[in-house]
DNA sequence: TACTTATTGAAATAAACTTGCAATTAAGTG
DNA sequence: CACTTAATTGCAAGTTTATTTCAATAAGTA
């Protein structure tokens, strides 16, 4: 999802979780935040460095993700090719969408459709288990890599 | 999945599919999935590796793994904490099932439920995808791990 | 058995991520 | 605003996971 008109929003959210706990509001995590809301889909600790160029270090961009997706500000996906990627957690999904990846090229499109959520309570109900929430990726060959 | 009665079913397979292509059937490529057949949940391959203690090498499980998959004889997992994991495609449900996986301790039970399929298809026609396939894991707190 | 070549092991390399510690800086206080 | 304190950062070094290279080994075949 992009986010182009809520970048204060995810500020404001920011100052909000870090009050009173000390923790303090830096530019790496604002930068972070608004680069995020600017991406349509997850993306790496990696790119996130290299498009904020220079201006801090990558190990502050890994801890800065780990601080936010722990103030649930940022999601973590991993797309099965062993790195992990980031996502804003946008306002009006609570960050709750599904992905479907191009096995071929890695393009990603958001799916906003999702299975009946009875589904969810059943299981957490028959196992036992609480607060349960699912991951769901879907994985097939896009369009433009389809070989006709 | 407890894979315990078809180990033979599996090696069969091995063979089967490895014919005329180049391939050769070694002993790590039949011990691994010995091992897998026994296993009832996706494991690591430093786990296999430990397991088979010292028979082979642990880039070998590393190639093995890739081979097997490749194969359609296991299956690729990813479970969000930066470790790729392997488990047979069983017979019975062609490897499609899921995972609900404690946050805290990890534990892995296997589900069997699943939604309506025409929901991907749904999603493949309106993206122009094809071969759409999917990825549903289950995250929550077992009953042992809820501090109550 | 001998031959061909796929496969393995070992070491080196790569990529993703984490940790330790001194230097820096955010934010509360006088 | 200057001062103080401790959270945060940068840098270097260390882990972990996975891949590559290449000589030695072994599977399948004639």
């Amino acid at each position: 999802m992009a986010h182009s008109h809520s970048h204060e929003h995810d500020l404001i959210d920011l100052r909000a979780k870090l009050r009173g706990k000390d923790r303090r509001i830096t530019k790496p995590r604002e930068e972070i935040l608004e680069l995020l809301g600017k991406e349509d889909h997850p993306v790496t600790a990696k790119f996130i460095h290299e498009k904020l160029s220079g201006t801090c270090d990558l190990v502050t961009v890994y801890r800065s993700l780990k601080l936010l997706e722990s103030m649930s500000l940022v999601k973590r996906f991993n797309f099965g090719d062993n790195t992990t990627r980031f996502e804003l957690i946008s306002s009006t999904d609570h960050g709750h969408h599904h992905h479907l990846i191009c096995k071929a090229c890695r393009t990603v499109v958001e799916i906003d459709e999702c299975f009946d959520p009875s589904m969810e309570s059943k299981i957490a109900k028959k196992h036992g288990f609480q607060n349960v929430t699912h991951e769901l990726e879907f994985f097939g060959i896009c369009s433009s890599c389809q070989t006709t």
